[in-house]
This record gives C-alpha cells, sequence and structure tokens, in this order.
DNA sequence: AAAGATACATAGAATATCTATGTATTACAA
DNA sequence: TTGTAATACATAGATATTCTATGTATCTTT
C-alpha cells in the first residue's frame, strides 16, 4: 500500500487525525482497514493511507481522549471499532475550522497575480 | 518572532517552499526579510514564518536549483536577493497544481456528510 | 542610550508520516 | 490444493520539515 501517489508525502501532515475524525462523525463507528478504504474511496484514489500512518495516528486519537475503542471478534480475526468521544467531537470542529481557514489564507496566496497590463 | 498564531505548526509542512517559489513569481526578486513581511501581509498577520523556517528553506530551493541568489549591499548590511530559475518556474507551477488539488480532495472529504432524514 | 526593526545564519529538538517488516485469517482463482 | 490477494491488526526505525533557541550585526526611532 502506497501513501498519495500524487500528493507529495508532506502535504497530508497535520490533517491526517483530523481526516479520521471527521469519517467518525459520519459513520459514527469505524474499524481501520475501513477508514483507509473510505478515504481511498473518497479521494478518487489520491489520498492512500498506509498502516504505518493509520495505526499510530489511532492509537495517538485514543491516547488523547479523542476516540474510543471497541473490540470485536469476526470469526477470528479481531476487529477494532473507533468512535468518536465528546471531546474528540468538539476537536473535530475545531480542526476542520483550521484547516478550512488555512486552505482558504493559501490558495489567496497561491492565486495571487500582479499582472500590470500597459497598454 | 512566532509562526501561525492560529494554524497548527504541521498544516504547513509541505507548503512552505511552494509559497516562497510563487512570491518569487509574482515579484521576481525578494529577499529573505521581505518574504517573511509579504506573507504576513497577504495572509492576514495568520502565517507568521520565523527566521529558522526560512533561511533552510531558502537554502534547500536554492541546493536544489530551483531559485538563484544575488548578494547586495545596502550600507553595511547585506542583502540577499532570490530568484526563480527556469527550472523553480516549472516546479513551483507543478506544486501549486499539486496544492490546489489536494485542498480540493480534502475539501471533498471534510465537507462530506450523510446526514438521512427521515420525515 | 535603549529598544525595536531589519537582516542574515545555524545547531539541535520536535513531530508526523513513511518504509519495512511481522503475524494471521479469509476469499478466490488456477 | 495451492497460491495469491485482500482483510486486519501492529511496531521499530528512518525520513523530512519545521520550530526553538541562539548568535551576530546594522539601522531607526524615541
Amino acid at each position: 500500500m502506497y501513501l498519495c501517489p500524487m500528493y507529495s508525502k508532506e502535504l497530508l501532515k497535520g490533517t491526517l487525525s483530523t481526516i479520521i475524525l471527521k469519517l467518525l462523525e459520519n459513520n459514527e463507528k469505524m474499524y481501520g482497514y475501513q477508514i483507509t478504504q473510505e478515504v481511498k474511496e473518497l479521494s478518487d484514489e489520491k489520498i492512500l493511507i498506509k498502516e504505518g500512518s493509520l495505526y499510530p495516528a489511532l492509537h495517538k486519537l485514543k491516547d488523547d481522549g479523542l476516540i474510543e475503542v471497541e473490540t470485536v471478534n469476526i470469526g477470528k480475526r479481531i476487529r477494532r471499532y473507533y468512535f468518536l468521544t465528546k471531546k474528540g467531537t468538539k476537536v473535530k470542529d475545531e480542526k476542520i475550522s483550521e484547516i478550512k481557514s488555512f486552505m482558504n489564507t493559501l490558495n489567496k496566496i497561491l492565486s495571487f497575480h500582479i499582472k500590470i497590463q500597459l497598454t
């Protein structure tokens, strides 16, 4: 599994945990593998989250009290469902606002033109 | 000087060098301090680039052949003007496209709602 | 005379993600 | 039935970028 065949690796930094929190808002509870597939589909295959990125991120969100976990046995295989805590819901909203504001600012800078037409 | 009083530190990652390249497109040649002030103004004080971030970034862009430098003496103080190389111009356009595409994808994910109304 | 702004620079810390690897089950096709 | 791909978890160590902190020095303004 590869990350971001289209996007530089650094771009996702600072946004991965927010993406995870957002998906949990929409889906109420999800397990790790499901999250990778959902992001893959929503991003049109442009964001491919690797296990080495996802699981540490999930564990950190858990440690920070933003999500809770529920372990379920599916046959002989385990599955860990994650869902938002109250704190997680709050932080999610804040992080989304922050990213959107940042994107607006960035878009403004990257679209800025000084093109003086001398006629 | 502080970075991003409003934005988490990780958000800027992967975008700083593109911001610098973009400013050089608009201004043709700029020196370091000038870049920090321009970004500050364009971002409405929301992105404050620190020297410890800026100068290493400039040196790396130089090493990668994306910008060239011209040293000028202003009184007894030196000033280093940077400007885009041909390669830098190309890479700048690619990076801007990449970021904008990423922002579109991210915006889609972060705005996605499943809200089924049962009437 | 002092403080703040201008202007460069670098060493080392912090942090998030990636690469690579590991284990194991289930489904499917040859 | 055998092998491959997909499912599903996990972690150790590498990588890369930015930050913190510090340093030097000039110029401007109070």
